[in-house]
DNA sequence: GGGGATCATGCTGTCAGACCGGATCAGAGC
DNA sequence: GCTCTGATCCGGTCTGACAGCATGATCCCC
């Protein structure tokens, strides 16, 4: 636990790096309790104010979490997959949207990666995925669902699929990249046929993975990555034209 | 821009969640400069170290970045494809450590997520992905490398193959997987035999590949998922036996 | 002697004010 | 017209202080 004074970082950034590696390496244990901020600041030779800086830093990324009180202080925090799903959502979100990600290579990216849980999920589903997946489905089929419903459905229909797969790693890994994509999947328009087509194709996804047949769900998936695709170019392309005139 | 003087939360979150917002729904664009600390101070109608500790809630995230001097301040942060693999990488390792995630389900998703772009990379991988892996074979065959740079090379031989699907998004998020994967992989002891098995497996991968033939590259994927898991399986068992001693 | 109310303690959360050093730019001097 | 210098802005850090909270020991009353 030493820091360089001729580095060009802050200092708050080296001791959050310092302490953030005690964690990583195993030194510090889950739930094991951090020095006192007046300790750490002695410790590394800083004021209270820069190991608080570091303490935050550390806290905004759900590696510690902090409590006041007589016994409080700083507590190595245990990562939840809730929180880490959290944080892998906006990190995606952000990425795509501040890298000019096209809608193509996003699309291809989350369906190639669900199309990865679907042989798990068809081997694994449970009736609540199956009914988590028929509810969405129904919910989809209300005409009057605004476009920013019908995606988040979409989105939780999906979920519903990847956490059939009975692995969190897996469901933690492919939340974030169908999650990640909404923004994205907003900007497109559903006509009433485009949804028709789309709730088909959930019944026939929905359907195989009842029935147990990946081959199935397998196909279902890749045609409705190809109509996504199709949707997402027809809106690309009418932008386009709009732009021209 | 407001905050809630009676949540529970600190106030140096709120205010960060508060410039996240704006950040994330696009109200403050990249490469924007936020208002100076002071002017944020008296903004939130709170002191400097607290909108401090704000901004390094930010900073902690790549959300933003800082620069001194006259025109300095704090700005909206591009996020890299490089800072995200990083921040998921950590987050993916605490996770796997933290939740006592069995080496059977991570090597499940693991290997699930790379046999999702094996196909893609098959189709458009370059020399460059063929040279990489191939470079990392020879490595491999290398008698005198220890466990770690066995697994070091291992990660970086599957990077190669998830590179070479030509899909950053994709790379992105199975990078994560794979990176996190290695402390895991670290507990695995090494046979001369059992390298030999693997660097196969890794050649029958290479020249799929190289062929272009997707059926194959998953065939060996599929065998090396099984092998991967024996392999750890048998640690497992030897663990279990020593203990029960 | 036991139980409950109360206070001491130690910690984080927040604040005010201040100094330092780096970066920029306008204006003085050449 | 160019260079150099100082003013100025702003983030990085420090000092010192107070408030709020939770714990635990203490004390008083029954």
């Amino acid at each position: 636990m030493k820091l360089d004074p001729d580095s060009p970082k802050d200092l708050s950034a080296q001791i959050a790096a310092a302490i953030r590696d005690e964690i990583v390496s195993g030194k510090l244990i889950v739930d094991a309790r951090l020095p006192s901020e007046a300790e750490l600041a002695e410790h590394f030779a800083v004021s209270r104010p820069t190991v608080r800086e570091a303490l935050k830093r550390l806290a905004a990324q759900s590696l510690i979490r902090t409590q006041r009180g007589a016994t409080g202080g700083a507590f190595v925090n245990r990562l939840s997959f809730e929180q880490a799903y959290g944080q892998q959502i906006t990190t995606s979100t952000l990425l795509l949207s501040m890298n000019a990600v096209s809608f193509d290579v996003a699309c291809e990216a989350r369906f190639a990666l669900e199309r990865a849980c679907a042989p798990l999920a068809a081997l694994r589903r449970r009736p609540d995925h199956l009914a988590r997946m028929r509810l969405e489905i129904m919910r989809q089929s209300n005409p009057a669902l605004s476009d920013e419903d019908f995606c988040a459905s979409d989105v939780a229909l999906h979920r519903a699929l990847v956490d059939g797969s009975g692995n969190p790693v897996l469901s933690y890994h492919l939340a974030g990249a169908v999650e990640a994509m909404q923004p994205l999947m907003n900007m497109i328009t559903f006509t009433a046929r485009s949804r028709g087509a789309i709730i088909d194709l959930h019944s026939r996804l929905t359907d195989a993975i009842e029935a147990q047949d990946a081959a199935a769900a397998d196909a279902a998936l890749s045609e409705l990555a190809e109509y996504t695709l199709t949707l997402g170019r027809d809106v690309m392309a009418a932008r386009a034209a709009r732009a021209q005139d």
